[in-house]
DNA sequence: TTTT
DNA sequence: TTTT
């Protein structure tokens, strides 16, 4: 019952971010990201193989990407893999693995220097002896409000 | 000026865990995790390696860590490294490594089953077409406040 | 140009691995993972996302995974995605995402102990002062013929 | 039992590598690498957290690293966390925690490309149907040694 | 200070 | 094609 689901990908957009919104008005950046594997075979040639992902970012974090990042660009993607299944028009069963962003970095292969998916939320560790110390972590997906609520966890 | 700073650990703990409070009213879980990793020498014997490693939860997940989980439970970690420095009384610097507990997953060895740091938050993904669609992600750390606050995060 | 491209995974194999032996002699593991989501919707409703991923092992982890794992069984799996691209018999363009085993560990949900795919190599570390210091580390899932190149990696 | 240690870190070295040499003929790199975190407290106040940590790497990898990195430049590891204990002279109990490096990325931030620890072995994966299909992955970080024993992981 |  |  115990699981787990981490991707961490570094590599260069495909395109430029595409920004949608949902109905319920949810932000969405859709991303395509190239991930290159260079290594040489058992006879010394080398050789490059491409993974390409397609990767979905929500919220702020969309809007953040879609403003800043652009085709070519490098970027550190951590997040996890989800499934989406259909049906074509055909009536077969069709399915696709893609990437759920839940944190990113800018990573600077052109320089451009290193903005975040981290955002608010304060200190979180050393200074929590403070006064007013909210603990705090990987960003802008963890609001100060992450502790108000109640409910355990399973 | 980009970094990243990911830990992810499996291993049992070496204690009871330890829930305090702050001044400020914020929950923390103090945690010792065992970390073993067996090889081989090149002479052929078998060797255990271990890493002790402290480890500090906040929040609900302290809450949720000191109520579920005691010494010999097995526990799979998300976070970053910390550093804390301080100086002895004897005026030399100090300073020790630890976790920031960010996501955590109970896991079985003693068939406890299997809880997590996840919680809260909805769908994510998929179903971001339907109508009330905020995407989510893991968990209790990022609850659906998570796209209301407004600032550029970096 | 930089790039990086890593996934773990934890969840219960949904089918009995297949073992395979590609002509040059080396055994392929064909593995299907289930990894569970549990997540609860801004309406307060539980509700569980699966991702279904397909997974090739190599080497001697593809024997030992085939010898000891079986359908329902948890696995920790480390390893990097992969894209397979192809075209269908109707000329169409199709592409399927799957992970490339590097590494793995078997939970025990099931109270099956912990094995691992790393094996061979020495200490690496600590006691890397001794007289035969080979640092090592991941194993098994790099075979022979990794280190058959000798030059710089880049 | 089951256990798994890996640690993800990218940030700028804090001095220029220092290669040594075991007794045993092992080149091992000392790197000092700070990883930096950038946060805003709940009052609003932007803050940063810098986590400064010691990395060895071993053998090929070592030398690469000393070869081409230096103080300030960026790169990414991939490792495990190591436990080192030892006494002071004056007795008293001492360790730390610092990082074996299994794999690395040269993150370009000055513009130097991407350079990596992965090297030799060959495709893995989608091609091992062909004549000579050894997989692999992770390479150069796994000298030799790592392939001399042959029995099963557990 | 240490777990399986 | 699907696991707990």
């Amino acid at each position: 019952m115990a699981s787990f689901n981490k991707v961490i990908l570094m590599g260069n957009l495909t395109r430029d971010p595409e920004l949608r919104m949902t109905p319920g008005g949810m932000a969405i950046c859709k991303l395509g990201i190239a991930v290159n594997r260079v290594f040489t075979t058992k006879e010394g040639e080398k050789r490059e193989e491409v993974t390409f992902i397609d990767c979905d970012a929500f919220g702020r974090q969309a809007e953040t990407l879609s403003k800043y990042m652009s085709k070519g660009r490098s970027l550190l993607i951590e997040g996890r893999l989800r499934l989406d299944q259909w049906e074509s028009k055909e009536g077969e069963k069709r399915s696709k693995i893609s990437v759920v962003v839940e944190n990113f970095q800018f990573t600077g292969d052109r320089g451009e220097g290193g903005g975040s998916g981290e955002s608010s939320g304060s200190a979180g560790g050393s200074n929590y002896e403070s006064s007013a110390p909210p603990p705090r972590t990987t960003g802008q997906q963890r609001p100060p409000e992450q502790d108000i609520d109640e409910d355990v966890p399973f």
